[in-house]
DNA sequence: TTATTATATAAGCATACGATTATATAATTA
DNA sequence: TAATTATATAATCGTATGCTTATATAATAA
């Protein structure tokens, strides 16, 4: 059954928290990889090899604006990964949650 | 967050083709041990252990019905999971894309 | 050009995971 | 009671995962 498969290779992404915060916060908007580092507790390195994993599954896409990049989510055509984030917390409950309300494009 | 931890925890476990492959059955009605291990590649102490994870996070419950043990499915307080299930394709297809359309309680 | 900033890639490491075989427990049947 | 059947647990093992530090690449700014 290589639907199952598929989809359990990509279920087996959100299955990790950080992950699962950086999908939910891209829910609002995309992000770039220096919010991330700011916002997750996690080094930046750590933050581009989540991206990649995302990217690679097609549950991320990257938009390139001069030295940064901005991820978003692509799940129009994935729907029980749209269901499931539909279903987790908003930008603002994570953000507040973490400490983390003041943070804007600290990346400077 | 610790919405999001657990969510991720409980994603986790559907991450994996075995598992997702007995939820979706499970959508179905229940199923004992001995069944899944006719129709999945897997050991039957494999299963038990699958079984076991699923059970430790709420996803699914047992029914001990003499030397058999039925799991169902324990999803209506967990939206999100029972909205990926929903996806998945039903026991029809999975059976029948694994070749094992015939079997019926063959655990004798 | 040189320095700075943002991101990606590589290498290494500790831990988690999925599977197996062996064995234990429990219920059923002879 | 002994044998069979169903399930669970324990021990083991190879691989995958998530993280880190070090380094490379690319774009911007001085």
């Amino acid at each position: 059954m290589e639907r199952l498969h598929d989809a359990a290779e990509k279920l087996k992404l959100l299955g990790d928290k950080t992950r699962l915060t950086m999908l939910s916060l891209m829910k609002e908007r995309e992000w770039c990889v220096c919010e991330f580092v700011d916002i997750l507790d996690i080094s930046q390195p750590g933050v581009s090899q989540h991206l990649r994993k995302l990217k690679a599954q097609g549950i991320v896409k990257e938009n390139k604006q001069g030295q940064w990049v901005y991820y978003s989510l692509n799940v129009e055509d994935k729907p029980y990964i749209k269901a499931v984030l539909e279903h987790m917390p908003d930008s603002k409950a994570i953000l507040s949650a973490l400490n983390k309300e003041g943070i804007k494009s600290i990346c400077k």
